[in-house]
DNA sequence: TGCCACACGTTATAGCATAACGCAATTGAT
DNA sequence: ATCAATTGCGTTATGCTATAACGTGTGGCA
């Protein structure tokens, strides 16, 4: 279910972003990206933000509520949620020192919180789970 | 656990921003209470923004990551997780039609999503849980 | 009295996101 | 081939969200 649109062709821009938010290592806010492609053409921030809906769509890329940035999806070839690499779900756990950011799922969150929708005949579009705190590097 | 701290007598401004946020019926954003209260006074943000902090802190309000909008807390005498109305993490029901929220609480979740932090030595600080879609209402 | 903590007020600035316009390339009929 | 519709692109301007930095006033307390 929620299977993301099958990814065409990237175009050039599309491209560029992606691959800024692939080689980060932790999440970037689109004025940041914007700054990053300076060489590569980019002026304004829409350029980005157009970008980052199509990726976004593509189901390639996520953006973090609490945090105003993006990150490259790390799961795609996950078989867990069904067939290819469509994802249900997926929830952030963000270290707040050191920036990085794991993406997991889990069945029995996601099925407690569609339980919960049911029994009160709300239709969910879009879920956001987001943990903030210390990675167990920065923990210790 | 996490219990806010307890609140003491609210200032004045604290007061008049939980005014605004208990009577809306819908999330309401920092620079909309601050309209609000120009009658009252309210000249700049931070005057907003420092009284939802104390608010925060004492949590009588929560914070929507994904709207930027904030709402007064809706279940402060819920006994469900501990004494007193304190409460661990909560989720949020949010229609993208009407714009009412629903609070509620799903003890399984927390538990799973506890599992998963204490699994990869993450320690959480604060979790956020909304769900965007169309309420019974509205999905109708 | 002097000190400290805290709320408050003001101005300025930083950071995030979209509206509205026009142009160019692509596609897919007719 | 030609027209229309769609999509991506570039630019300018604007709006919304949040904080920095400075100063004032008040109450508690050694
Ligand atoms: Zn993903
Ligand atoms: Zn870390
Ligand atoms: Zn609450
Ligand atoms: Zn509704």
């Amino acid at each position: 279910m929620n299977a993301p649109i099958s990814p065409p062709a990237l175009t050039k821009n599309q491209t560029l972003v992606f691959g800024v938010l692939s080689e980060a290592e932790a999440p970037v806010s689109a004025y940041t990206i914007l700054d990053r492609l300076r060489d590569h053409g980019f002026r304004a921030p829409l350029q980005v933000y157009r970008a980052l809906d199509k990726l976004l769509e593509f189901g390639m890329v996520h953006r973090l509520e609490s945090l105003n940035a993006f990150v490259a999806c790390a799961h795609r070839e996950s078989q867990c949620c069904g067939a290819g690499h469509g994802h249900g779900t997926v929830a952030f756990a963000i270290c707040e020192s050191c920036g990085q950011v794991a993406e997991f799922h889990d069945h029995e969150v996601d099925h407690r919180l569609e339980g919960w929708a049911r029994q009160k005949g709300f239709r969910p579009v879009k879920t956001a789970i987001e943990i903030r705190g210390l990675c167990s590097s920065c923990a210790a």
